[in-house]
DNA sequence: CATTGTTTATAGCATA
DNA sequence: TATGCTATAAACAATG
């Protein structure tokens, strides 16, 4: 097969799209003028997954993030060095602040997940980010795997992180968190084993782990420990990130959104912080100090209220609006009888913090994939934020950083025979569109275990979000571009290529 | 009995 | 100063 860059894909495809749907053709003056200053995707077409192709040798030495971490950066929407992006690096990521970094990622330096790699002590090597300060003196690199007096500067649950990762496997036992941390950082090969119980107490309480329990067939002891891929996206190669913001941030962040939002909720939660829901109760402030409700209807079991399937009428609102939390999908499914979500080995894909878990999915669950190619910030994290419905047809871009679009009725749906009312027509054109995208992400194919919750949104109700904010063919190709230089083994998109 | 998992409590530091 | 984050310790229950 032909090596295609990304523009010949996205040509491709649009010379097979059009054959198709003649009537697509977009003429240039039907292109309305996008602000560039909302809309532009420079940034994000520059993004091509050739220049972020782990495989490739991007002739990063030490002291330079390995193209994972580059890659990773990106993904979450910090170009290295740009400031075409419309995000910018977390003050509260400990990768970033000083933190020491792999020097060869011990995640993803190989398939020895027992690689230890040279960590150094220094600032973020990333000197293209010019937030993050960077230290005048030489870094100063600490074997962790062999020195036993130096204790490894990371969070507990940045290390189970990181174990879960190396392990390669979708589930890990706590023994094997065990083994891996002792094998790759000799501190605490020596220390008291009390670190074991600050592990566990760190699984049990930090809501991005997630206790899998063992099938009766199997044997052993134990549960299996994952990252929740609800927060998945609070790691950056294998660094857990603080996701402390202060809460006039995520008012005003989600001032347009339903107080009720899931996603708002969500990352409510995570200001609350560890103690306000370590403990899978909340907080209340009693005489200036935090004491314990003796409810227990909070965290994890929370989570599943959360979930879009179960919909309020207000929560549909959200969901319309696109704030919606796919990862709530993914939770329903990770806590329902559903074995879906192991079969999209998001886990596995985890190993590689993110990369591969959206590579994963494109090939099995397409809206994460479109996620991330519409997302533009913390992508990872954005395309929790998006429905399957919202996936086709709606190509959901409403994610708020990206501050865009699609407008169906820009794809030129040729009119209904019969005289409609303009309103009628939209929808009408809408809905065509969504038949039209539909053939590239079917519902039905995302979560057949649940057909019914599939069509929990009928798509008339999203015409008003889809003629917000418009976006031409040709802008929608290229945001094509980069996706489907990503989705090769998409096979309905491969019949039009 | 050892391991695993949960929960409570507290201290220290960072940050808003 | 209040709050959040993390580490640490410990008690206790469940399980193989």
């Amino acid at each position: 097969m032909p090596v295609l860059t990304s523009p010949d894909i996205a040509n491709k495809f649009k010379e097979k799209w059009l054959a198709v749907y003649p009537e697509d053709q977009v003429t240039g003056s039907d292109s309305v003028p996008l602000d560039d200053s909302l809309t532009s995707l420079h940034w994000l077409q520059n993004f091509s997954i050739l220049s972020a192709d782990p495989e490739r040798p991007n002739g990063a030495g030490p002291g330079c993030p390995s193209s994972q971490q580059h890659l990773f950066l990106k993904r979450l929407g910090f170009p290295k060095g740009g400031t075409d992006s419309p995000s910018s690096p977390p003050a509260g990521d400990t990768a970033a602040t000083g933190m020491p970094l792999y020097l060869g990622s011990p995640v993803t330096s190989g398939s020895d997940s027992t690689a230890a790699p040279r960590f150094a002590s220094c600032a973020h090597p990333a000197s293209g980010y010019p937030q993050i300060p960077i230290q005048a003196s030489p870094p100063v690199e600490v074997d962790y795997k062999t020195n036993p007096k130096v204790k490894p500067p990371y969070s507990y649950a940045s290390l189970i992180c990181m174990a879960m990762q190396a392990s390669k496997q979708p589930k890990v036992t706590l023994s094997t968190i065990y083994n891996w941390i002792t094998e790759n950082f000799c501190y605490y090969r020596h220390a008291e084993p009390s670190w074991q119980n600050s592990i566990r107490h760190n699984l049990s309480l930090n809501k991005c782990f997630k206790k899998v329990p063992r099938q009766k067939d199997e044997p052993g002891k134990g549960g299996f420990w994952q990252i929740d891929p609800q927060y998945a996206d609070m790691f950056v190669n294998g660094i857990f990130k603080r996701r402390r913001m202060s809460a006039n941030h995520y008012n005003s962040s989600s001032s347009s959104s339903s107080s009720s939002s899931s996603s708002t909720h969500r990352q409510s939660k995570l200001v609350q912080g560890y103690h306000s829901t370590q403990n899978g109760c909340p907080y209340q402030e009693v005489g200036g100090k935090r004491k314990h409700l003796p409810s227990k209807i909070s965290n994890k079991a929370m989570r599943v209220t959360e979930s879009p399937l179960l919909a309020t009428e207000a929560h549909k609102a959200d969901i319309l609006r696109g704030d919606f939390d796919l990862a709530s999908v993914f939770d329903d499914v990770l806590s329902g009888n559903c074995s879906t979500f192991e079969d999209l080995d998001i886990n596995t894909a985890l190993s590689s913090l993110g990369c591969e878990m959206e590579v994963s999915m494109q090939g099995r669950q397409h809206s994460a994939g479109l996620g991330r190619w519409c997302g533009g910030g913390d992508l990872m994290g954005q395309s929790q934020h998006l429905s399957h419905h919202q996936s086709y047809g709606y190509m959901d871009l409403s994610t708020a950083s990206l501050e865009c679009a699609v407008n169906m009725g820009e794809l030129q749906v040729p009119p209904p025979p019969q005289q409609q009312h303009p309103q009628q027509l939209d929808q009408d054109q809408l809905l065509q569109s969504h038949h039209h995208l539909q053939q590239f992400d079917e519902p039905s194919t995302l979560f057949p275990e649940r057909p019914e919750e599939a069509m929990l949104q009928p798509w008339e109700e999203i015409k008003e979000e889809a003629q917000a904010i418009p976006l031409t063919l040709d802008q929608g190709f290229g945001l094509c571009e980069g996706f489907f230089t990503e989705m090769q083994p998409w096979e309905r998109v491969e019949a039009y290529l």
